[in-house]
DNA sequence: AGTGATTTACGACAGTGGTT
DNA sequence: AACCACTGTCGTAAATCACT
């Protein structure tokens, strides 16, 4: 299915002046390159006003990326701009995010624990990180007895910008909920909203045997109260990424397949710190000669030429007939095409044969699996 | 998948300073 | 001193962990 081109997204870019237009009481001047908001407010009968310029073009991926954050981790009262998150590297996507939009001034506030299991080094050093990677300084460290972990708050003190982020993320997730928006902009929103708070988990059957321990489902985990949020976020895992979330309170919960785990990992949409999960489920996979073994058998002995089903029963080391009957489920999930066409070089067997080819969707998943490292050991749980 | 425990991140609140 | 916008600080609801 294709995506529909839509009025908002032109060339990979958004049109802020769309979304600035409906904002209440807020005057907005169009300019060829920036958008000039101003808010006027009466202080005792004398009128008062602030006025923040933005970039009126944005790039539509950043944009999202940053809206997906905005629903996870921002604050949502429309007062200022906050997102709050231990990790620096989100704090880079949330500030390279906003500098796209042209805002450069954050105010960045950190937390604490001060207890001495934690000690001072690790403070430092996670500061340091922090302004390696956004290049913006911590103003000041408060203590947080249960900050064991150092919890980075960064803030644009600007209501306009609140507001417009608020609306511009409701727009765009309404959009993307019935379907209007191309996948690459949607997996953005979602990456963001995922690395915010969504989750997933890995289960494992326990075995005496480590080597032979068995996947016991891939889980993704979205926590969202906000009914309408949850609801287009469902819809959206529904429509774009196949992945049927059930609620139980405030959490949504749907099991992954190892289908759709390479899907989203192509997508790039798996949180940075839930990616070796998803990586280790596919590399149990790969040692069982699931799908991912396969695929890359297939790969490295035909690449994108045409097979049957007696050579891919070598390359697999399986039955024929059972290689068949692979092969067929193998096409129905995309992964290969198949022609009949007339075969008998030697005039033996049925004239007409079937023969394989693997997909552009097979090949972007086997180079996806080759990019990942080859040292399974790496990919061991690490606890 | 369900549940209870732990702790983090969200949102509420308090403080500040400017203006009338 | 009342009002307002803006920003710093903190308590706890909710997000995540851990176990079955």
């Amino acid at each position: 299915m294709k995506a529909m081109p839509t009025s908002l997204i032109t060339e990979g870019k958004i049109d802020l002046l769309v979304i600035a237009r409906g904002l209440p009481r807020v005057e907005v001047e169009a300019r060829d390159e920036v958008l000039v908001l101003t808010r006027k407010w009466r202080v005792r009968g004398i009128e008062r006003f602030h006025t923040t310029v933005i970039k009126r073009f944005v790039n539509a991926a950043k944009l999202a990326i940053l809206l997906g954050l905005q629903r996870s981790e921002g604050l949502k009262d429309g007062t200022r701009v906050r997102f709050t998150n231990t990790d620096p590297r989100l704090h880079q996507m949330f500030i390279e995010s906003l500098k796209e939009l042209g805002i450069n001034d954050f105010s960045v506030h950190a937390y604490y624990c001060y207890c001495e299991r934690c000690g001072l080094k690790k403070l430092k050093d996670v500061i340091k990180e922090f302004k390696k990677l956004t290049e913006v300084e911590v103003k000041a460290i408060y203590i947080n007895k249960y900050a064991h972990k150092v919890v980075f708050q960064t803030d644009v003190n600007d209501r306009m910008l609140a507001m417009l982020l608020i609306r511009a993320e409701e727009l765009l997730r309404e959009l993307a909920a019935k379907g209007l928006l191309p996948r690459e902009i949607v997996a953005k929103y979602v990456l963001g909203s995922l690395e915010g708070d969504g989750c997933i988990e890995l289960r494992l059957k326990k075995s005496m045997n480590k080597d032979s321990e068995k996947a016991d489902g891939l889980f993704l985990r979205i926590s969202e109260r906000n009914t309408e949020a949850a609801a287009d976020l469902k819809e959206i895992f529904r429509r774009y990424f196949g992945i049927q979330l059930h609620s139980y309170g405030y959490d949504h919960i749907g099991s992954i397949n190892l289908q759709r785990a390479l899907m989203m990992l192509n997508d790039d949409i798996i949180p940075l710190r839930h990616k070796n999960k998803v990586v280790t489920r596919v590399m149990l996979a790969f040692r069982r000669k699931g799908l991912p073994w396969i695929l890359v058998q297939l790969a490295k002995n035909h690449r994108d030429n045409w097979f049957t089903a007696r050579e891919a029963s070598k390359v697999l080391g399986k039955r024929c007939n059972h290689v068949r009957e692979k092969l067929a489920a193998l096409e129905k999930d995309g992964f290969l095409t198949s022609i009949k066409c007339k075969f008998s070089p030697n005039g033996k067997g049925t004239p007409i044969r079937r023969i394989y080819r693997l997909t552009e969707k097979a090949m972007q998943i086997e180079s996806l699996l080759s990019s990942l490292p080859p040292n399974f050991s790496f990919f061991r749980k690490s606890y």
